[in-house]
DNA sequence: GCGGATCAGTCAATCGATTGACAAGCTCCG
DNA sequence: CGGAGCTTGTCAATCGATTGACTGATCCGC
């Protein structure tokens, strides 16, 4: 099955096979042109992929650095990219790189040409691979996150995210406002805080009360005791900056007898199927997590193309999810 | 940076180069290899993986085909295939493929000879793949489900993980169980309830209720829903098939007024940091997921190498994570 | 009917690495 | 000293596809 047999059951050479195929343009009676097409139909040709990257120094693929296959947001990042790739024939080499991981992968998938550009959806802005990418001058999407000025990113828009949900904690009447935010140095959680703290300006309220932590149930649940233990007026409302988090937030409220939303509104970031079954159902913001992934395909493939690119936000607007866990404050 | 490149820098033929850096049995003077060798790691060399693919037919990658990549069960599998698959030097080209989903991709990959191998996750005994699969011949290892009697799969234990879970039921004095199960088609559920009815059996208990769901929260919610709502005595405690489902479950019992454990026990399949912020914190069966993925690799790689090879379990008994979740039933 | 343009397709180099066949130089032994 | 045998490499074909250069054949206008 190789353009050899194609060439050779239409009796053309393999290079008109290829021109034809290719759809290059070249003058073929149409005669030929079927012969061809047919010839490649009944003996199911497809060319040989290591062949086509060799002669034409590009390979189909696009590698994606993730850092945690388990978190639901990156599974849905990697979904979104993983199909936009199909519908545009490429292929996805997948892998896992958090920090603590050595780059070894990378190295591969990079120096061994395997790739012709790099999704990457690390968070972490120490991760050891920033500098390497600048010096192997890969052609990179940062997801996610944005990159150094030089780079190109694709990142939801967190800052309205954020103030969607602290703007239905305010809207239900609540003044005392805190966040669960996650970890200060990675990107999203900054930009969060900052759609959350504007929103609050804007309302006139006072300082929130800001806790940290990993973005995982347990971080959610250490960090929500850590605010429950805060000195000073509790807040009556707090919004939470990632989906696990959120369910860890709320068996810490539990645990403490702080009732929800009687005692404390909730709203989570990341909308998701377990958002509905938590106790009690969660009101979230659902991000277009899945067209981050797939905006970051598109705009990898137009620095491919030499095409002018600028770093981009989703457009689609972040949503509200309304469900149980809000409710006014008590007198 | 190509062998070229290092054969130049070494003052010798590409060839000498190829046959010293792949580590074929060729007598090079000592001074000649570690002039190479010094060549090669001062220019960074690594050998073009297309060229290579090209010429011996053998692309170094696997293809993994997943049926949803946002259900953590595949999560840890594809983080143990990909961890084992990277230390042997290979990389993974993922592919999300869902029965509804046209198999084009699972033809591009394998047509275009993009890879060596597949290892397929995808459940469903119903899914256009697998006579794609015998047609195409390509090496090819199932996982979490067990193949026809011409392929090889690896697998969990899920009989005993199951067994493991209805003792620890028995154990805490339930007589009156309930399943609720995967959707009946599935290999999974099929073992899972074979191993809860043996265990069940062994320990002299009258037949147990059970109802079967999607293997997600939403069908966790309905099925439980659907036991609270059948006729006759109900059971004291179940076993659910699935986290996410147990979570979904966890749910309808809350809504429908049933005190977990108080009024009903609940032991969960997959163990996971969700489980232990589940409310109450959730008794589970924890499986070697990874070990699964990882163990399939393996396998691929000694079919490739034509030694013997046979469908394996993973050998890691499932574990009993004991949380609140069960108690002994009301007297 | 002739020169130039266009059509329809072929030729051959090339991408980068692998590998079996082969060759030059050296050693060793009778 | 001459040949066998080993050491240390080199030569060149090959994998499958792409693509610019090129060549016959046909057509068109005058």
């Amino acid at each position: 099955m190789t353009i050899r047999d194609v060439a050779a059951a239409a009796g053309v050479d393999i290079s008109t096979v290829s021109k034809v195929l290719s759809g290059a343009n070249i003058s073929v009676r149409d005669a030929t042109r079927a012969r061809i097409e047919a010839a490649a139909a009944s003996l199911n040709y497809r060319p040989n992929a290591s062949a086509r990257s060799l002669r034409m120094s590009r390979t189909g693929a696009f590698g994606m650095l993730v850092p945690d296959f388990t978190n639901p947001v990156y599974a849905e990042i990697v979904r979104g990219a993983v199909r936009e790739a199909e519908s545009r024939g490429r292929v996805i080499l997948l892998a896992e790189l958090d920090p603590s991981h050595s780059p070894a992968i990378y190295l591969r998938l990079v120096q061994e040409r395997r790739i012709d550009g790099l999704l990457v959806a690390t968070a972490r802005s120490q991760s050891p691979i920033l500098s390497l990418l600048e010096t192997d001058e890969v052609p990179h999407v940062f997801i996610n996150r944005r990159g150094t000025a030089s780079s190109l990113s694709v990142v939801n828009d967190d800052e309205e995210g954020a103030a969607v949900g602290a703007r239905a904690l305010i809207e239900a009447g609540h003044r005392r406002l805190g966040i669960i935010n996650g970890p200060p140095d990675i990107d999203t959680a900054q930009r969060r805080l900052a759609g959350f703290e504007r929103a609050r300006e804007q309302a006139g309220l006072p300082p929130a009360v800001v806790v940290s932590g990993a973005y995982s149930a347990g971080g959610g649940h250490s960090a929500a005791r850590e605010l429950l233990a805060r000195p000073g007026e509790r807040p009556t409302a707090v919004l939470v900056s990632n989906l696990t988090m959120a369910l860890g937030a709320l068996a810490a409220f539990a645990e403490c007898g702080v009732a929800v939303p009687g005692d404390m509104s909730v709203v989570g970031f990341d909308d998701g199927e377990l958002a509905a079954v938590a106790q009690p159902p969660l009101t979230c913001v659902a991000m277009p997590h899945d067209q981050m992934g797939a905006m970051a395909v598109e705009l990898l493939e137009s620095v491919l193309a030499g095409e002018p690119a600028a770093s981009a936000v989703v457009p689609t607007p972040p949503t509200l999810v309304f469900r149980s866990s809000v409710a006014p404050p008590r007198i």
